[in-house]
DNA sequence: TTACTTCTGGACCGTTCGGTCCCGAATAAA
DNA sequence: TTTATTCGGGACCGAACGGTCCAGAAGTAA
């Protein structure tokens, strides 16, 4: 529900209905909402965070990975309206939530990593050019990926997303 | 107050506080916080969005340009902690809103034309080569523009963000 | 059966939410 | 000065907010 709505756009009411509980189990178990927004933090991050979803190691070409990574991303915005937890908690909450500032950096540092991942294993196999800094080409694929995101989020044509991936993927080679 | 605190962050209080005006004048002149976010969204459109800030007559290199447009999503991602309207506002609202969303995705769509008009300046003076389509371009501009809204607001290290501008301005030649 | 834990529904808490209404003061135009 | 118009303060509204507490039902283990 936090993954859909947001923190502020969830009431507690909404989170009683979908786990089914009463409140008292609720405060009983997770203390507060704040604290369960955090631990659901967490469990996207376990869960469905890019690096739990990615098949990194699928003996797939770096071009093709990368491309579902895409449209990982792309599906999530346009037809569930969500996208990476991470990206959303730092637009909605970054300006007065320090802690979930620092979380949602580490996540989107994630993102990079993964992303440094599958370059890496692009380079080594010849499929990708050393020319640029697999560190630099890692950070510039997570920027289209929250790009995508926000421009999936406000049902931009589906036309648009997919240059946006061509011309991802274009600057890899 | 909407543009750093987004729409369920801003309360009415917020508001009348930063307006300096009672509630019931508030309820006279804008009709509902809602009325008043969407005028604040044609607002944003007309003094701060990108088509209204970037300098796209002066007499500067188009690549230059470009850095400079990145550096105002980066300087109001980082320090005012806000960034595109349209962005956020996507991000927020509209897995609820249809009216904020197709509000935000046209925003978006500005943005796009915005960068497109300066890639095409680029290309007829020769700065930019034409081996990719000029839309094309625009579009992958575009995602990294909110990408590095996204990331700025969680306070990303600095040189992250350098990194996705470098990358995006080598992807120009 | 007894004892213990887990869970529930609901009462209750104070606060805040967005929004309405009215009256009196201030302001401006006649 | 009289007449409108604008504005603010504040009472008031019902609803929703996050959160606490408790009595009792349900389930579980000894």
């Amino acid at each position: 529900v936090f993954w859909t709505q947001g923190y502020e756009g969830t009431s507690l009411h909404d989170l009683l209905q979908a786990m089914g509980i009463s409140k008292s189990s609720f405060y009983d178990t997770f203390g507060s909402k704040r604290d369960l927004f955090m631990r659901s933090l967490e469990h996207f991050d376990e869960t469905q965070a890019l690096h739990a979803v990615a098949k990194l190691d699928a003996d797939v070409p770096v071009k093709t990975l990368i491309a579902e990574m895409f449209a990982v991303i792309i599906d999530r915005a346009v037809n569930q309206k969500h996208g990476c937890m991470f990206g959303k908690s730092a637009v909605e909450l970054s300006h007065r939530d320090p802690v979930v500032r620092k979380r949602a950096a580490a996540g989107i540092r994630s993102v990079e990593d993964t992303f440094h991942k599958v370059v890496v294993r692009g380079r080594k196999s010849g499929e990708l050019s050393t020319r640029c800094d697999a560190r630099l080409l890692a950070r510039s694929l997570t920027a289209t990926f929250y790009g995508l995101q926000v421009m999936g989020n406000a049902n931009v044509p589906p036309k648009v997303l997919k240059d946006v991936v061509s011309a991802a993927l274009a600057e890899l080679d």
